[in-house]
DNA sequence: CGCATCTTGGAACGATCAGTACAAGATAGT
DNA sequence: ACTATCTTGTACTGATCGTTCCAAGATGCG
């Protein structure tokens, strides 16, 4: 019991995100987020809202995470195309090797559960791929690509990190995902 | 009320195996699912027993119809590895296509959603993954791919399959899903 | 017809769900 | 130190979850 808060937003927003991310939506209970957050049931409600709003926060907190990882990967200057797509995908790869963070993606795992999102949460899923789309694209038209080969390229690296991600969750090696990059990248 | 079963097994599968494909396990409450089959809550347990036992048998249904697609597409000859790809993938996108079936697919938002599912579950879905893949290798080799390159391109077809299902799920057209199609096969 | 068997819909179960209410405790300003 | 304000844990709500139970009705067999 306190006056002033007693844990760290940030942090516990990073612990919602874990739980969204390592049980999807549905499945990620009020009880697993408390158990997540480390916060009673008054203490999360009162700071995030119900929990669609506490989702989006979450989502904005991995975009805020992790798309300055990705933006640094591109920044280039890249020798080619295909070494844009390699930067990318080393980040995902990066990513899901990290034992702090198990394997998946929030993105991804959302994307393939839409069904179960509110329109809020649908539309900000949307909107981050096509955030990432459009970086991709911007960086590949900077390495060289064409306008149509940019387009072609960021699709497809587009789902070559949404398939590590499923692949991922299924079970599959890191070497296994390592090759499945590279053949993107080749 | 009836001595005899008053609807066909096959048919109350296919429902059931559309609202899982739909939903996915968490969001396929028993309500949606007696809907989706037409049954009542004693005829759907009666027969299929409880919802972990109707979504294996839903799963055994979906390989049922489909991996027969997957087989004659594979069956050959084929000119070059690229063929097999683009033969497996090319019915995965007419499946997407289809207006029967919504997009998506039943196997690939499960391997997404594996934390949600029981062992038994998550062990199905594994195996069947392994069994594709085993086919789509085996095609490899008869279509002249050396033993690496057939491991390779098995493991990458596997991958854009995921990433198809995830992409339509995320509201990619038809276009789209086709063009990242094409580039995996090229 | 009479009886056993099976099917069926609906009622009901305990568990869990997301969300709310609130009293008790801790702080900050005065 | 007093008070207003905020935070926190817990008890609680109504809804929905998966599941079980059962009486009523339909069938097949003798």
């Amino acid at each position: 019991m306190a006056g002033r808060k007693q844990f760290d937003v940030d942090e516990a927003l990073r612990g919602a995100m874990l739980v969204f991310w390592r049980w999807g939506y549905s499945e990620a209970s009020i009880d697993r987020l408390t158990e997540g957050t480390g916060l009673g049931r008054g203490s999360l409600y009162g700071t995030f809202g119900d929990k669609s709003a506490l989702f989006r926060k979450s989502l904005e907190r991995y975009a805020q995470t992790y798309h300055p990882l990705y933006e640094q990967a591109l920044s280039g200057p890249h020798s080619s195309p295909g070494a844009v797509v390699a930067a990318y995908l080393g980040v995902t790869l990066n990513r899901i090797a990290d034992p702090d963070v198990p394997d998946g993606c929030l993105l991804t795992m959302s994307a393939a559960q839409l069904p179960a999102l509110d329109a809020e949460g649908q539309a900000m899923v949307r909107a981050m791929i096509a955030t990432l789309r459009g970086m991709l694209e911007q960086a590949l038209r900077a390495a060289g690509a064409g306008e149509r080969e940019a387009a072609e390229l960021a699709l497809c690296t587009l789902a070559t990190n949404k398939s590590l991600a499923v692949l991922s969750r299924a079970g599959f090696s890191g070497e296994e995902l390592s090759t499945v990059a590279a053949v993107a990248a080749r």
